[in-house]
RNA sequence: GAAGGUGUAGCUCAGUGGUAGAGCGCCUGCUUUACACGCAGGAUGUCAUAGGUUCAAGUCCUAUCAUCUUCACCA
C-alpha cells in the first residue's frame, strides 16, 4: 500500500504542467497543417468537426459568459476530438472598431496625446502597437481556462487576408447593387461622432424622463392666433420647415396653407396637412424637421422640404441657428431656447413626459438623428434567402428560431459605414472632379495611375460587415484553399443570444450569398448568466464574477474592488456580503471546478443565475470527491509482481459488472445529450454515477476484496476497479480536462502493460487523445444485473433505516434473517458476495437466509419490501411504542395508496379505455399492497405482546 | 404596442400523461481501513390561479396573474 498522490490536489501547478504538455504534444492540432500537410494519417480520413471561435473583442477581458461559452466549445471540441473527428477549433479576436478606438484614444489621452492632431496614419499605428502588446490577454485567458483551440490558426479580423475577404465581400454586394450609398437619417453618436447601425442603439423600456413642452408658433397675418406644437426637443425648432396637422382636423382647417413665424427667429414657414399626423397626439400639431427625426425626414421628403442640418457631428449647433445658440451643446441649447420662450411668452405649457430616447450601446450617448451620406447593404433579399433555406440549420434550444424570423421578417438595410479610424477602410475611392466612384478590391489602377486625382473613402466599415464573414475568411475565403475545402462549412456556432442578430443571422446570409450554404450545421445559444439576485452582471453594478479569480483565487480586497469600483446605492451592504462570505478572500477553485461549476447550472431555462460560493459548492467540491477516490485507489493498487499471473477474469462479481453497466448506461445518455446540444443534464449524470454510484457504492463494496487474504479477490477487485476509474476519467475529460488528465498519468504509472489491466488497458499516453467510451444498448443480462443490485441497495437501505430510528451505534452488529419471496431475491442471495456486501454495508453481524416465518427466532423486528422480508434481532433496543407508531405511519402509507388504486380501478372507464399493461401493473401493484398491508395489520397484532 | 421565456421543496433547478425528483441548505447520528469539501438517516410540496380535454394532468389546450427578456415606439 503506498501514497501514490498527494492528499490535496495542486491545480495552479497541475494545470499549467498540463498545457503546456498538450500543446508540445500538438494535441490542439487539425489533421492537416493550414498549407495541407498531413500531421495525423488516421485523423486526415475522419470526418471533421470546426468551431470557428466567436471572437471576443481585443480590448476584451474573460468574464462568466465568456467562460460559459468556451467551456461549451472545449466540451464538444475534446469530446469529439476523442470520438476519433479531425477536430479543429479556431481562435482569434476581433478588431472592435469603435470600443478599441475609445480605449486608444483615452490611453493616448492620458499622455497628454490629441488623436486628431497626429491624424489618422499615425493613429491607427498606435492602436496597432496597443494590439500587439495587449490584444491577446484574452486569448491567454481562454488557455488557463483549458480550451484546446488551434493556436496556430489565431486569426484578427484586420489580418491582411480577412481584410481581403471583407473588401471581396464589399465588391460583391456592391456589383449586385446590394450596397448602396444614400443620404439618410441615420443613429449618430455625437460622443463616437459616427453613425450607428439601428441594432446598435439601446432603449431604455418606458423611456426616461423628459419634458413636453407645448411651443406657440405665431399664426402670419393674425393678431394672436398660435399654433400650439408639443415637442420633447424645443432646440430641434430651428431646423423646422413646416407644421403639419391632420387634413381632416376640424380645428385647424383654416390654417392649412398659411404660414406661422418660428419662434425665436424671423423665419416664416408654412402649414401643411398630412394624415401621418396624429389628431389625438398633444395638440395635433407637428413640427417638421426632416434633418432630425426619420418621420419627419419621409414626411418632408413629400411635400419637397429642403432638410435643414443645425447640428455639428458632436452634437453642437451649427450655423444655421441664430447666433446666439451657435456652438452650444443640444442640451444647453434647449435649456436656452425654453428660457428665450417663455420670456418671449411663447410657451403655453411644460409637463414632465417619459421620453423614449436611443443610446449608443457602446458609449451610451443619446443618439442624435443626423442626416448624413452613408453606405447601406440592402437587406430584403439576403433575409430572404436565410429564410427560404433556413431548414438547413438547426438551431438549438428551437425557442431561438423565432426570435431570428422575427428579426428577418422585420428587417431594415443595415448602416455599414462609420466615421472612425480604426477598422476596415471602405474599398471605395471618389474622382476628386467628376465624382466618380470606383469600387474595388484593391486600390484601382486608374488611381494608381493618378493618385492625385482621386481619394479613397474616409469611412471604415462596421465591425460586424468582417464579422459576418469570420466562418469564411478564418479558414482564407475568398481562397478556396485548403483549409477551405476540408473545414468549411464549420459544424457548430455556440454563442450568446444577444448577438444572435448582430451576428449570427449576418453570417448566415453572408455564407449563403457567396458559398451557398450556411457557415455552419448547428447554432447552440447558451443561457445568460446572471449574479446570484438575478441580475445581469456588469462592470457599473460590480456583480460580476472574475473568471481567473474563480480558477486562481483572491485575496479578500480583490473580491470588493469591482464593488468598490462601481459604488452601487448599497455598497456597504455588498462589502459586508463579501466579507461574511469570504473572511480570508477566495481560495483558488481551478479551471475544472468552474468548468464543471458552470455546465452543471447550464439549465434549460434562459438564465443561469450564479455567485461565487457555488463554485465551491459544485465545482470544487466535486473535484475533491474525485481527487479523493482516486487516492483512494492508488492506496491500494499494489504493483505486486506476484500475483501477475493470477487469472480474475473468472471471478468478476455482480457488483462489477453493475458498475461497468452503469458507466455504459451513462456513456449512452453523455453521448445522446452532446449530439442533441442538450446539456442541461450533464452535471447530474456525472454526479449520479461519480459520486453515488462509484463512490458511494462501488468503491465501498470493493474495500472487502481489497483487504482480502486471497490474491484472486484482491486482483480482481483492483482490476474492476482501475479499469472503471478509466472509463470514468474518458468519460469526464472534455468537462474537466486538467484533474482528468493529471489522474490518468498517475493511472498510466500503474503500467499499461501491467496484467492488471486485462483486455482493458488505456491505448493513449495522454488522456485527451484517448478513445471515448462507445453508445451500446443495454442487454437483458445487465438489465437483470441492476434489477438485482437495485434489491441489494433496498434491503442495504431499511436495515441502515431502522438502525438510525433505533440509534442504533456502527459498533453495535446485530443479526438478520431474510425470506425471498421471489426470483429476484433468490438470485441475489444466493450469490455469496452479494450476499456478504449486505453484510457489509447493512453493517449486520449476519444474515440467515431461511425459507419460511417459523424459522426466525421469535421477537424480531420485520421490514418489509417488495421481494423479500427481512427479521432483524433488536429486541435489546426495541421500543414497543414507537415500532407501532412506525407500522402505523406505514400502514396508513400503504392504505392510502390502496384508496387510490382501488377507486382507478373501480372506474369502468379505466379498466376499459387504459391500455391493457396499464390496468394489469395497477392491479399487481393494488395486490401487491394488500398483500403488503395485510402483514404490517399483523405485525401491529404480533407487536402488542412483544 | 408586439413577440418570446419562466412560475415545482427554504435556495438553484430536473421531470417522458399513470404513487412528485436531484443538488445545496436544514435536522439527527457517526473519527465505519480515500474524502467533515466526508458517511448514514430524516423532514420539507395547494406543482402560480381558474377553467377545459382525458379513464387519468405538474405534464396537453384556453384564459388570468406574476416575473424576466427581446423588438417596435407619435412629435
Amino acid at each position: 500500500m503506498s501514497e501514490v498522490i498527494p492528499p490535496r490536489y495542486n491545480f495552479s501547478e497541475v494545470e499549467e504542467q498540463i498545457y503546456k504538455k498538450w500543446l508540445d504534444e500538438g494535441c490542439f492540432d487539425a489533421a492537416f497543417a493550414p498549407d495541407g500537410t498531413v500531421l495525423d494519417e488516421e485523423r486526415a480520413k475522419a470526418e471533421t468537426y470546426t468551431i470557428a471561435i466567436p471572437p471576443p473583442n481585443v480590448t476584451g477581458r474573460l468574464h462568466m459568459g465568456h467562460a460559459l461559452n468556451n467551456t461549451i466549445q472545449d466540451m464538444l471540441i475534446r469530446y469529439k476530438r476523442m470520438c476519433g473527428f479531425d477536430v479543429l477549433w479556431i481562435p482569434g479576436t476581433d478588431h472592435a472598431g469603435i470600443a478599441t478606438q475609445t480605449v486608444v484614444k483615452k490611453m493616448l489621452d492620458q499622455q497628454g496625446i490629441d488623436y486628431r492632431e497626429i491624424g489618422r496614419e499615425k493613429f491607427v499605428e498606435y492602436v496597432w502597437e496597443w494590439k500587439e502588446k495587449y490584444g491577446n490577454v484574452i486569448l491567454d485567458q481562454l488557455r488557463k481556462m483549458g480550451c484546446s483551440c488551434n493556436w496556430e490558426r489565431t486569426r484578427f479580423t484586420m489580418d491582411e487576408g480577412l481584410s481581403r475577404a471583407v473588401n471581396r465581400s464589399f465588391k460583391k454586394l456592391y456589383d449586385e447593387g446590394l450596397i448602396y450609398q444614400g443620404t439618410r437619417i441615420v443613429n449618430w453618436c455625437p460622443v463616437d461622432r459616427t453613425a450607428l447601425s439601428d441594432d446598435e442603439v439601446e432603449t431604455k423600456e418606458g423611456g426616461e424622463s423628459g419634458h413636453l413642452w407645448h411651443i406657440k408658433y405665431p399664426v402670419i397675418g393674425t393678431e394672436d392666433e398660435f399654433l400650439i406644437v408639443a415637442t420633447t426637443r424645443p432646440e430641434t425648432l430651428f431646423g423646422d420647415v413646416a407644421i403639419a396637422v391632420h387634413p381632416e382636423d376640424e380645428r385647424y382647417q383654416k390654417y392649412i396653407g398659411k404660414k406661422v413665424r418660428l419662434p425665436l427667429t424671423e423665419r416664416e414657414i408654412p402649414i401643411i396637412a398630412d394624415d401621418y399626423v396624429d389628431k389625438a397626439f398633444g395638440t395635433g400639431c407637428l413640427k417638421i424637421t426632416p434633418a432630425h427625426d426619420p418621420n419627419d425626414f419621409e414626411l418632408g421628403n413629400r411635400h419637397g422640404f429642403e432638410p435643414i442640418n443645425i447640428m455639428n457631428e458632436d452634437a453642437t449647433m451649427n450655423d444655421f441657428v441664430p447666433e446666439a445658440y451657435r456652438g452650444l451643446d443640444r442640451y444647453k441649447c434647449r435649456r436656452e431656447a425654453v428660457k428665450n420662450l417663455k420670456e418671449q411668452e411663447l410657451l403655453d405649457k411644460e409637463q414632465k413626459y417619459k421620453v423614449p430616447l436611443g443610446r449608443s450601446y457602446r458609449s451610451k450617448a443619446v443618439i442624435e438623428y443626423r442626416l448624413s451620406k452613408q453606405w447601406f447593404v440592402k437587406m430584403e433579399s439576403l433575409a430572404k434567402l436565410a429564410l427560404e433555406r433556413h431548414s438547413e440549420l438547426n438551431i438549438q434550444p428551437e425557442r431561438w428560431n423565432k426570435v431570428y424570423f422575427h428579426w428577418l421578417n422585420n428587417i431594415r438595410d443595415w448602416c455599414i459605414s462609420r466615421q472612425i479610424w480604426w477598422g476596415h477602410r471602405i474599398p471605395a475611392w471618389y474622382h476628386k472632379e467628376t465624382g466618380e466612384v470606383l469600387v474595388s478590391e484593391e486600390t484601382p489602377q486608374q488611381v494608381m495611375d493618378k493618385p492625385d486625382e482621386w481619394r479613397q473613402e474616409d469611412d471604415v466599415l462596421d465591425t460586424w460587415f468582417s464579422s459576418a464573414l469570420w466562418p469564411m475568411s478564418t479558414l482564407g475565403w475568398p481562397d478556396h484553399s485548403s483549409d477551405f475545402k476540408r473545414y468549411f462549412p464549420t459544424t457548430t456556432l455556440s454563442t450568446a443570444k444577444d448577438i444572435i442578430f448582430f451576428w449570427v443571422a449576418r453570417m448566415n446570409f453572408s455564407a449563403l450569398k457567396f458559398e451557398d450554404t450556411f457557415p455552419y450545421e448547428n447554432v447552440y445559444i447558451h443561457p445568460t448568466i446572471l449574479d446570484g439576485r438575478g441580475e445581469t452582471m456588469s462592470k457599473s453594478k460590480g456583480n460580476g464574477i472574475d473568471p481567473l479569480v474563480v480558477i486562481g483565487g483572491a485575496e479578500l480586497d480583490d473580491l470588493k474592488k469591482p464593488v468598490m469600483e462601481a459604488r452601487p446605492t448599497d455598497i456597504k451592504q455588498r462589502l459586508k456580503q463579501i466579507e461574511k462570505t469570504f473572511p480570508d478572500g477566495f481560495e483558488a477553485a481551478g479551471a475544472d471546478a468552474m468548468r464543471y461549476t458552470l455546465l452543471h447550472q447550464c439549465s434549460t431555462g434562459q438564465e443561469i443565475r450564479l455567485s461565487l460560493d457555488v463554485f465551491y459548492d459544485i465545482g470544487r467540491r466535486f473535484m475533491t470527491k474525485l481527487w479523493n477516490a482516486a487516492r483512494f485507489i492508488f492506496m491500494y493498487i499494489d504493483q505486486e509482481q506476484s500475483t501477475d499471473n493470477v487469472d480474475f477474469s473468472a471471478h468478476i462479481s455482480d457488483e462489477d459488472l453493475w458498475m461497468q453497466g452503469k458507466i455504459q448506461l451513462a456513456t449512452n445518455k453523455l453521448r445522446e445529450n452532446m449530439e442533441k446540444y442538450d446539456f442541461s443534464h450533464l452535471g447530474e449524470i456525472y454526479y449520479q454515477l461519480i459520486w453515488n454510484d462509484f463512490c458511494d457504492w462501488y468503491v465501498e463494496l470493493c474495500k472487502a476484496r481489497l483487504t482480502s487474504e486471497d490474491a484472486v479477490q484482491r486482483k480482481t477487485a483492483q482490476h474492476c476497479l482501475i479499469t472503471a476509474f478509466a472509463d470514468i476519467l474518458r468519460l469526464f475529460h472534455p468537462i474537466a480536462p486538467f484533474i482528468t488528465e493529471e489522474l490518468w498519468n498517475k493511472l498510466l504509472g500503474v503500467g499499461t502493460e501491467s496484467k492488471l489491466w486485462g483486455e482493458r488497458r488505456p491505448q493513449s499516453e495522454l488522456l485527451i487523445t484517448e478513445k471515448f467510451p462507445e453508445s451500446k444498448e443495454p442487454g437483458s443480462s445487465l438489465q437483470k444485473i441492476i434489477a438485482k443490485f437495485n434489491k441489494l441497495q433496498d434491503i442495504v437501505t431499511l436495515v441502515r433505516t431502522l438502525r438510525a430510528d433505533y440509534s442504533i451505534k456502527p459498533g453495535q452488529k446485530i443479526r438478520g434473517y431474510i425470506i425471498a419471496k421471489n426470483e429476484l431475491a433468490k438470485s441475489l442471495l444466493s450469490d455469496k458476495e452479494s450476499h456478504r456486501s449486505i453484510i457489509r454495508l447493512a453493517n449486520l453481524e449476519s444474515l440467515e437466509i431461511i425459507e419460511n416465518e417459523e424459522e426466525k427466532p421469535s421477537k424480531m423486528v420485520t421490514l418489509l419490501d417488495s421481494s423479500c422480508e427481512i427479521y432483524v434481532d433488536i429486541h435489546e433496543f426495541v421500543d414497543v411504542k414507537k415500532e407501532l407508531e412506525r407500522l402505523q405511519k406505514e400502514i396508513e402509507q400503504v392504505e392510502k395508496y390502496i384508496a387510490s388504486v382501488t377507486k382507478k380501478l373501480d372506474n369502468r372507464n379505466f379498466i376499459e379505455r387504459a391500455k391493457p399493461e396499464i390496468v394489469a401493473a395497477e392491479r399487481a401493484k393494488a395486490q401487491e399492497s394488500k398483500e403488503k398491508l395485510d402483514k404490517l395489520k399483523h405485525l401491529q397484532e404480533q407487536f402488542a405482546d412483544f
